[in-house]
DNA sequence: CGGGAGCGTTCGGTAAACTGAACGGTACGT
DNA sequence: ACGTACCGTTCAGTTTACCGAACGCTCCCG
């Protein structure tokens, strides 16, 4: 037997719960102020996001209203997120003048509030980190200089080597954690 | 007051109510057969296709899986069929050697079973046709030749001359209606 | 002209979605 | 330490979604 506690609930249920609190985290709100919003019991909010419950049409879209999205983003498998990886071994290095040049990525800051930030980080050993997401629309990119490291969108999430280059889109939580030795990396965020 | 009858049902019900008739009319199932294929009461179908019900999402899920689509399909508003008219004042005409080319629309035919099919049909005065939906993919293009017409979707139909061109999904239901003199139209069905 | 088979709608009864109130747990200011 | 404020969960009661069965209807075949 898997489990003798409950019969067994549907996926698309499932399904729900996890759009659900991921959604509701991803814009700061409690449980209790998403009740208030949106005149649903917070019994029958906790009850779906457990995946215990079977909720109506209607709770449907009063959340779906709430939570400013169609009611597709809450039924739905939300598309995996992107994540490309560029080893290091297989890195295009540009030799010039005696400096070793290395594209990792362009981004083209057109018209509208599109900004590209850079920062060094030095992460301790033995250090495990869940960031709260970051605005819409937000990418990170991770490139590592020294040590080894665990970082990516919480589910997504890859171990990289000195050299690797990963970016990710930061509005959903993500996690960056060190292993026994101490990182450095070169952090670079993206706001769209 | 507007109505005594009811208690004035939600629109995200209207809109369900009439995606669930046209996705299950355009599938050639009766309310029973659907019924029967998806162990949902007649009861509960007729009460959702009249808009007086409000479903559960295991209701919903069970509707999508045997209608073959997805959610979204059964709750959003479905998108105005994409139609196009080349009015015969603005066409682009190519004479030579006496005689004058119009281009109208080119389709591909590349792998798949595509296929275009041309016809021209005489049609009576004052004769209106609801026709049925063609197979999915299949989109219809007339030129009207002599006579006016009405022709389109069952809500975008639109009033021709000759000369005009249409073309439209018609995978939906669709009409055709003339006026007080009859019509000639060349059509066009493109099977994807 | 029956009558049988299909349709979609209407009607009580039951299972369950939703509610409001009470609960235990954590964080913070006095 | 204690009270306060909030969190998310649990519980009994009410509302209602769903079901099965009956209904009226149209169509078609004997």
């Amino acid at each position: 037997m898997v489990d003798h506690a409950s019969t067994e609930r549907p996926v698309v249920q499932q399904l729900l719960a996890a759009n659900l609190r991921r959604l509701r985290i991803a814009r700061h709100l409690s449980l209790s102020e998403l009740a208030r919003g949106t005149a649903i019991s917070k019994a029958t909010l906790s009850s779906i996001e457990s995946g215990n419950s079977n909720p109506t049409v209607e709770t449907l879209d009063a959340l779906a209203g709430a939570l400013r999205v169609g009611l597709a983003e809450l039924l739905e498998q939300p598309p995996l997120p992107q994540v490309r990886v560029q080893r290091a071994a297989q890195a295009r290095r540009q030799a010039r003048d005696g400096t070793s040049t290395r594209p990792l990525e362009r981004f083209v800051a057109s018209a509208a509030g599109e900004a590209i930030t850079l920062t060094e980080l030095e992460l301790a050993a033995g250090d495990r980190r869940e960031h709260a997401p970051l605005p819409p629309g937000t990418r990170l990119g991770l490139f590592v200089i020294e040590g080894r490291l665990i970082a990516g969108p919480d589910e997504s999430s890859t171990e990289l080597s000195p050299g690797d280059y990963i970016t990710f889109p930061a509005d959903t939580p993500y996690v960056l954690e060190t292993g026994r030795r101490p990182a450095r990396v070169l952090l670079a965020e993206l706001t769209s």
